[in-house]
DNA sequence: TTCCAGGAAATGG
DNA sequence: CCATTTCATGGA
C-alpha cells in the first residue's frame, strides 16, 4: 500500500477534511471508525484522527487530516487521485475573494474555512442524490451505505476489507422490492430504473462533464428520479460544474430571507438569478474566471452555514 | 401527533 | 404551460 502526506499549508485556502466529507455533498466516503455523521469531529480526535476511505475504479483511497498534514494511503496512483477527488487545486481564498461583498457570504466562508467541493465518481453521485429526495443527510449516508453493503464489491488490503459503491451493472441486478428493504422508500424504482439505463448504455452521467452547463443539466434529467435540483447536485459535486447552484429547502429559505429579488417563481429562472448573485461579477473577473463560474462554491458555504449554524446568533446580519 | 428532510413524478387545469 | 397531490420513513 502506497502512503504519503501533503502539508496542509501547501494547499491554497487550506483544508477541513471533516467538513468536506461530512457536510452532505458526498455519500461515497466512509469513516473507518464507523462514526460518520454522529457529530464527533476534530475537537474530539486528539492526535489520532480517523481515516476516511473510498474505492475508485477498484483502487483503495484513504485519507486523514492531522494537525499539519493530509495523510494518504491506498493502492494505484493515490496522490493524484486524492488531489482530484478533494479538488486540492481549487484556490479557496481567491474564489471567495472574488465572490460578492456580502456579510452573510463572508460569515458562511469564515464559518467553514477549508471546506472544499468534492469531485465524486458520477454514477455513485447520481444514485446518491436520487436517494437524497426529502431525506436528511445522515439518512442519505445510511441509504448509500446499505446499497454498498448489499451490491458493492469488496477489496482486501493489508488484512482489511473495504467496500466500494456498486457498478451500474451490479446495482441494475437489484429489484425494487430489494431496494425498498434497504430503506429507499419511493426512491427504489427510481434507483432501479436509472441503474438499468446506465448499465444498458442508454446514457451515462459522465457524458455531462464536458457539456455546457444548461445542456448538461437537461441531459441529467433524463434519468428517472432526477429533476433540476438533483441534476445540479451531481453537476456540482461530481462533474466539475462549479457554477451550479442547487436550490434545496435551505437555499430557498436563504433566498426568501436575503435575496427575495432572486425568486422568479420557477427553478430555472430562480437558479439563474442566484447563480448570477453568487458568482464572480463579470467586470471583476480576472483571467481564468468567468462570471458565475464559482457560484456553486458560495452556495456550498451558505448551505453548510445554514444547516449547522442557521438557528444560532451569528455575526452576520 | 405532527412536522420535516439537499424533491420528483403523476395528475389536473 | 403552471399548480396541486402523492410518494416512504425515521427522528425531533
Amino acid at each position: 500500500m502506497e502512503r504519503g502526506a501533503i502539508p496542509v499549508d501547501e494547499i491554497s485556502g487550506g483544508l477541513d477534511l471533516y467538513t468536506t466529507l461530512e457536510s452532505g455533498q458526498s455519500y461515497l466516503w466512509r469513516r473507518e471508525d464507523e462514526r460518520m455523521y454522529e457529530g464527533h469531529g476534530p475537537s474530539s480526535w486528539g492526535d489520532d484522527p480517523p481515516w476516511y476511505y473510498t474505492v475508485v475504479d477498484g483502487d483503495l483511497v484513504r485519507v486523514r487530516q492531522t494537525a499539519t498534514h493530509l495523510e494518504w494511503s491506498g493502492t494505484g496512483d493515490v496522490e493524484p487521485t486524492v488531489r482530484e477527488l478533494l479538488r486540492l487545486d481549487d484556490d479557496l481564498d481567491q474564489i471567495m475573494a472574488l465572490a460578492p461583498d456580502d456579510p452573510m457570504l463572508k460569515a458562511a466562508y469564515e464559518h467553514a474555512s477549508g471546506l472544499r467541493i468534492i469531485d465524486d465518481p458520477p454514477f455513485g453521485s447520481l444514485i446518491s442524490f436520487i436517494c437524497s429526495a426529502q431525506m436528511r443527510v445522515e439518512r442519505i449516508h445510511t441509504m448509500t451505505t446499505n446499497i454498498a453493503a448489499a451490491y458493492g464489491s469488496t477489496i482486501d488490503v493489508n488484512g482489511r476489507t473495504y467496500t466500494g459503491f456498486p457498478s451500474p451493472e451490479a446495482l441494475a441486478s437489484a429489484t425494487e422490492s430489494e431496494l425498498r428493504d434497504l430503506g429507499l422508500g419511493y426512491r427504489a424504482p427510481y434507483v432501479e430504473t436509472t441503474a438499468e439505463m446506465v448499465a444498458d448504455g442508454e446514457a451515462h452521467p459522465s457524458e455531462a462533464r464536458n457539456m455546457e452547463y444548461e445542456e448538461a443539466r437537461e441531459y441529467l434529467t433524463q434519468f428517472v428520479g432526477v429533476g433540476e435540483k438533483v441534476a445540479d447536485c451531481v453537476l456540482l459535486f461530481s462533474l466539475g460544474h462549479l457554477e451550479a447552484v442547487p436550490l434545496d429547502t435551505w437555499i430557498r429559505t436563504a433566498i426568501e430571507e436575503h435575496y427575495p429579488e432572486c425568486d422568479r417563481g420557477n427553478y430555472a429562472d430562480t437558479s439563474a438569478a442566484i447563480r448570477s448573485r453568487f458568482g464572480v461579477p463579470q467586470e471583476d473577473a480576472p483571467d481564468g474566471f468567468d462570471g458565475g463560474e464559482y457560484a456553486g462554491y458560495v452556495q456550498t458555504y451558505v448551505f453548510h452555514w445554514l444547516r449547522t449554524n442557521g438557528g444560532a446568533p451569528d455575526t452576520a446580519e
